[in-house]
Order: structure tokens, then C-alpha cells, then sequence
DNA sequence: TATCCGTGGTT
DNA sequence: TAACCAAGGAT
């Protein structure tokens, strides 16, 4: 019985409600209550291929530094990065702030309250639409993420991979998607992908789609969805200079607007294709180590120079020991310099 | 349409 | 340990 499918998920989601600071728990929004609009944007943005776990402490810093839509329109671009190093994908916060001026100037200062003007927004795509419209306005949107692609694969037990699979894949789910709750659906379908429809060994036995479920009964579960392969990550190699003035100031520069970790700051390195790129500045260099990192695409090796200098760079600004924290770097700078910070045996 | 874009946890 | 994986979007 299909048509029974979402009060099934409904009734689940109910009784196993998982807490988290951006949501309206069930019970309450039964009552009335309604999730701030600004909350569940910011949560979705920050959870775009982002685990609930790593997303936690950055949601409760953004919105106790930035409780409106409209302070963060106001925030400084800097701060917005520095605030958001660590959690990758940067493209997300320089457009997090565009979405928030456009919003604060366009719109009054009010989300859009549809998923077709929200789309329309910078960094919103079909996916953060679709929930925000749900979730926070009740518009029986279909919401598909990497979740609700493995149920409904399972579900129904499509075989055609991702992500040549997703056209089939979204209609099965706006086949689906209710009229009444729509926005505690959508979370609902993401909780059991979250938590038992999981990628590799999913509990079916306590799944509320058991019955249902095609991969179940044939028992391929586990192999779906099916994925193109993927290609391999190359190695690239590059230099990063650590560069200290005598009353401790650091050389850093803004990385360009576009591109890897653009517009987060970082200490000055040659490209990472093998090219060679100048010293910003004269030093007695010492080479300190290595420091690996994985990107999305390529894997690096950044071989980690020190000098101590007090000339003028032809890169980069040299920034007051006070005034710099590793914390607002990218994960890979901190890396670089935490290993430059580290003592090593002589 | 294919490629680019981070990070940390899990297997 | 290397591969895989996560509540995707922009170009």
C-alpha cells in the first residue's frame, strides 16, 4: 500500500525524534510552533555533505555570534570565513553571506517563504530549497539528498547507478512526498537513511519500510544505490612558507576569491601542479617537514618551510601574533603550521 | 554534462 | 591503510 508509506515514516519519526538545535521537535510543532526560516537555511547550508556531528558546534557559533538573518548580512566577509574554517567547502560561506544580503536587500529581511524563489538564491540549490520550503513553510516539496536517493533505490529497488539514477530516483520520491507534514517527512526520510537505511550494513529489522522494501525482499539491500566509479585521486606536490617576524607578526594572504579554500586565509605557497613559484621574502629557510592532506579530488604533499624575516614580502601581509589564530585557518595550513609548532627531536 | 570543491568519521 | 561516505551547488 503505497498511500500508507509516509504516515508509516510519520509514525517512526515520532517515536525516534532526534534532537538537534536547529529543529522543532514533533510534538511542539504539532502545537504550533514553527522553526526559524533563518535556522533551517543555516543548517541545511552547513550540512550540505556535512555530518550532523561535525555541523553541531559550527551551527551554535554561527547563531550566537549571528542570531538574525540580518546580523550576518552585516557581518564582516573575514570573520564569516574564519568563523567557518575547519568545515570545508568555502564556496558555502562566501555564498551563505551573498544569500544573506540578498535576502536582507531584496527580500526585507524575510526567507522567501517558496522553494521556487529560494532556488533563486545564491547557494541554494535544489536540494536546500526543497527542505527549507518544507521544513520551515510547509510546502510539500520533494526533498532528495544521498539519504533519500538510498532509500528510495532500496525501496524499489533500482539498479541503475548513480548518478545517471537520479531523474528515476527524484520522481519515486515526489511519489511519496505528502501533503500533510510535509516538512517533518523530509526529515524523517533523512533520519532513516541517517540511522538504519545506512550504506553499509542497514537494520532492516527494525526498519519501518521492512515490508515494503524490494531490495529487502530480494536481499541486495547492502549494494545499493550502485555508483559509477570513480576516478583516482592524483598526488601534487607543492611548498608552503611559514614566514615569523622578530616581534612574532605572521605572514599570511587572503587565497584568490575562487577556487580551492578561496577567500579563506593561509600562509603563501607555490602551486600545487609542480610549478615553481618565488619566496615572498628573503630568509635563512629551514625545512621543518612534510604535511599530507586530501582534498576532494588529488591527494598533497606540501613540504613545510620556516624563516624568520623582517623585509617586506612581495606576498601576503604579516599579521600581530594577537591578532592571528590557527583556528581560522583551513585545515591544511593549520596542519602546516601546527607541524612548524611542534617541537621535533633534534 | 562533467568537473571542481573539504573534512572527519567509518570500514 | 586506503577507500568510502555525508542533509550538494556552481560553473
Amino acid at each position: 500500500m503505497q498511500t500508507d508509506l509516509a504516515p508509516q515514516l510519520l509514525d517512526w519519526y515520532d517515536r525516534n525524534h532526534r534532537s538537534m538545535p536547529w529543529r522543532v521537535p514533533p510534538g511542539a510543532r504539532a502545537a504550533g510552533e514553527r522553526p526559524d526560516p533563518y535556522r533551517v537555511w543555516l543548517s541545511e547550508v552547513m550540512l550540505q555533505q556535512t555530518t550532523v556531528a561535525a555541523v553541531r558546534e559550527y551551527f551554535q557559533r554561527f547563531t550566537a555570534r549571528w542570531p538574525t538573518v540580518a546580523d550576518l548580512a552585516a557581518a564582516e566577509d573575514a570573520a564569516v570565513m574564519a568563523e567557518w574554517a575547519g568545515l570545508g567547502y568555502y564556496a558555502r560561506a562566501r555564498n551563505l553571506l551573498k544569500c544573506a544580503r540578498a535576502v536582507a536587500v531584496d527580500h526585507g529581511g524575510q526567507f522567501p517563504a517558496s522553494g521556487a524563489a529560494l532556488l533563486a538564491l545564491p547557494g541554494i540549490g535544489p536540494y536546500t530549497a526543497a527542505a527549507v520550503a518544507s521544513i520551515a513553510f510547509d510546502e510539500p516539496a520533494v526533498v532528495v539528498d544521498g539519504n533519500v536517493e538510498r532509500v528510495m533505490s532500496r525501496l524499489h529497488l533500482v539498479e541503475t547507478p548513480l548518478p545517471r539514477a537520479k531523474p528515476e530516483l527524484t520522481a519515486l520520491a515526489a511519489a511519496l512526498t505528502p501533503q500533510q507534514r510535509p516538512g517533518d517527512y523530509a526529515q524523517a526520510v533523512m533520519d532513516l537513511g541517517a540511522t538504519i537505511c545506512t550504506p553499509r550494513s542497514p537494520a532492516c529489522g527494525i526498519c519501518p519500510w521492512m515490508d515494503p522494501c524490494a531490495a529487502r525482499a530480494a536481499g541486495v539491500q547492502a549494494s545499493l544505490p550502485r555508483k559509477e566509479a570513480k576516478a583516482a585521486k592524483p598526488v601534487r606536490t607543492g611548498l608552503v612558507w611559514l614566514v615569523t617576524r622578530p616581534d612574532g607578526a605572521v605572514l599570511l594572504e587572503e587565497r584568490p576569491a575562487k577556487g580551492l579554500l578561496g577567500g579563506m586565509a593561509g600562509f603563501p605557497t607555490t602551486g600545487w601542479d609542480g610549478s615553481t613559484l618565488p619566496a615572498p621574502l628573503q630568509a635563512d629557510w629551514q625545512e621543518v617537514g612534510e604535511v599530507r592532506h586530501t582534498f576532494t579530488h588529488f591527494h598533497l604533499v606540501l613540504t613545510v618551510l620556516r624563516g624568520i624575516s623582517a623585509g617586506n614580502p612581495t606576498r601576503g601581509t604579516f599579521t600581530p601574533r594577537a591578532a592571528f589564530s590557527p583556528a581560522a585557518l583551513p585545515t591544511v595550513m593549520r596542519k602546516a603550521w601546527d607541524l612548524a609548532a611542534t617541537p621535533r627531536p633534534a
